[in-house]
RNA sequence: AGGCCGUUAGCUCAGUGGUAGAGCUCCUGGCUUUUAACCAGGGAGUCGGGGGUUCGAUCCCCCCACGGCCUACCA
């Protein structure tokens, strides 16, 4: 109960490494309890929240007001407060809206106004009163009754700058939130788009399904995995890098439509557009293909960005983005030409369907002097030892991503790269699918998915092949899987889309740390150990 | 994992090889329509942590921690 006398708690804080001030605070804690008042109340009861008086009232004058004298109840956060001896202003804030509140002594009476001095910013009140204008015109609450809901015990950033140490704001998302807006702005727009996805989808009859986290074989991408265990099994299973091979293996189960909208987890290095835990949407229609697949995704994208802005063009890091459809289209091979160009490397079509004379090119035409398309040095040597269809994905990925600004699909993926992806009819090294880039970011991919079981085993163990040299073990075939192809998937379009990466686009976040409200941090604590050998 | 930059009061930031500074916050007093309220007075620090150089280190050097940006990893 009385951890106030806890002899660890040095200073008269409430808690170790707490400021100076919370003693004080703690003191004024001390000091309603004595005036009889409870500092953490169970329950208020309001009649309006702040936006409502905002809205219903920012129409009327002085004189409109004092007519109609509105009686409302309102609680909130202190925000800021203007002491005046025997009045004060308060501005109180409910996490959307911010409303002053006008308190005099005559009319709380002293019990009342005495409350006032042991309330600190940051503190939360409950007000009874009428809604009325300030003779500079500020619209109020006179306050009538005050009561007090619960006590803030840290004080909060200050009002003029704010909270802008990042530290701060990723491990405290509390007090980011309280102390900047727009960053409250930014996550209710992540609903709202998120909302938008789950309306789009269900309007088109699909159904919305939950799929493992934890496998014991983690499929569906090439992502390295977290590990855990499961004790009283005493199993290994991985945190899940992608839901496909499940949500596909309900197609397989007549689930003709289904979308999922969770986590995925991916052992790999965090930056400004990686966070080891992200949001992820897949989608899968029965008798569709990568043709129908790209155009649900452009939809779907364009549905999103018209509930975040009324416009078509967005600014995304100073630059606009249109998302007008249609989508620009390019092959994979034609945006590599396309990129070659603009940075005047020589490159004819020939080359990049020839394996041996697009090696030639690669050693001729590309060196370290040579920049990607985010500007940085190309390392020549990542080529070696590719495969055709490894060098033309990377080829892509060096020289054209990074000009990809207004939402654009790039087809025609090489074969070697996408395992899960159904073979041209046309010409089987490339396949039915694509990926979608804005803001030079990859935000989906989609293609026709392989539903022939012996062909799909065979790419798993083309796959496990290739990368057995790279990850030493070889990877585990989820043999599982092709059984439920074997079962019988019809024919099938699918996509992936990276939630995250969309809400930066449409919210102009330039970090995926500014739409993820936890991302990972290193602990705290770490601080304080000792170097470990 | 590598490179560069950063870490000073609750917050936002200056600063110097010689006892540590500002604004806001905080505390005391005054003020019954203010709003970056105002007026008067006051307090506040492990200068991220450890080691070294020096008569003396917040400042120079080394190691470490955490963060940011970039690279690497990322079908």
């Amino acid at each position: 109960m009385s951890d106030r006398n806890d002899p660890e708690i040095e200073g008269g804080t409430p808690a170790p490494g707490w400021p100076q001030e919370s003693a004080g605070r703690l003191a004024k804690l001390e000091g309603l309890k004595a005036l009889g008042v409870a500092p953490y109340p169970n329950r208020y009861e309001r009649t309006h929240g702040l936006a409502e008086i905002v809205e219903s009232c920012s129409g009327k004058n002085a004189e409109e007001l004092e007519a109609l004298s509105p009686s409302v109840r309102v609680a909130g956060r202190i925000l800021t407060r203007r002491d005046h001896g025997k009045t004060t202003f308060l501005t109180l804030s409910d996490g959307e809206t911010r409303l002053q509140i006008y308190i005099r002594q005559d009319e709380v009476g002293d019990r009342g106004y005495g409350i006032l001095g042991f309330v600190d910013l940051g503190d939360f009140l409950g007000v009874a009163g009428r809604v009325m204008r300030t003779r500079k015109g500020e619209l109020s609450v006179q306050a009538r009754e005050v009561a007090f809901l619960s006590k803030a015990l840290l004080p909060l950033p200050e009002k003029w700058h704010g909270l802008s140490d990042v530290e701060i704001r990723y491990r405290q998302r509390h007090v980011d939130l309280i102390a900047n807006p727009q960053v409250r702005a930014t996550f209710v727009r992540r609903s709202a788009i998120i909302a938008e996805i789950r309306r789009y989808f269900d309007a088109r009859s699909y159904i919305e399904v939950e799929t493992p986290m934890m496998q014991p074989i983690p499929g569906g991408a090439a992502a390295r995995p977290f590990r855990t265990h499961h004790n009283a099994l005493d199993l290994d299973l991985y945190l899940r890098i992608a839901p496909e091979l499940y949500l596909k293996r309900l197609v397989v189960g007549g689930l003709e439509k289904v979308y999922e909208i969770n986590r995925n987890f991916r052992n790999e290095g965090v930056s400004s557009q990686h966070n080891p835990e992200f949001t992820m949407l897949e989608f899968y229609t029965a008798y569709a293909d990568c043709e129908d697949v790209m155009r649900l995704t452009e939809n779907l994208v364009a549905a999103a960005a018209s509930r975040v802005a009324a416009e078509r063009t967005l600014r995304y890091r100073g630059r606009d983005v249109s998302f007008a459809v249609p989508f620009a289209r390019l092959t994979m091979k034609e945006a590599i030409l396309k990129a070659a160009g603009e940075r005047g490397l020589r490159m004819d079509e020939g080359a990049l369907d020839d394996p041996n004379g697009l090696d030639d090119w690669v050693s001729r035409e590309l060196t370290a002097a040579s920049s990607d398309s985010h500007g940085q040095p190309v390392d020549p040597t990542a080529y070696h030892g590719l495969s055709h269809g490894e060098r033309l994905a990377r080829l892509f990925e060096d020289l054209a991503e990074g000009f990809l600004w207004n939402p654009t699909f790039i087809t025609d993926y090489p074969v070697e790269v996408s395992p899960l992806a159904k073979a041209r009819p046309d010409d089987a090294r490339f396949t039915e699918r694509f990926e979608l880039y804005a803001g030079a970011m990859e935000v989906a991919n989609g293609f026709s998915e392989l539903n022939d079981a012996i062909e799909q085993r065979r790419r798993f163990l083309d796959q496990r092949r290739a990368h057995a040299e790279a990850e030493g073990a070889g990877r585990q075939i989820d043999e599982d899987y092709v059984r439920a192809l074997g079962h019988g998937l019809p024919p099938t379009g699918g996509c992936g889309l990276g939630i995250d990466r969309l809400v930066m686009l449409l919210t102009d976040a330039p970090s995926i740390r500014d739409v993820i409200l936890f991302p990972l941090l290193r602990p705290e604590t770490g601080r304080e150990q000792e170097p470990s050998s």
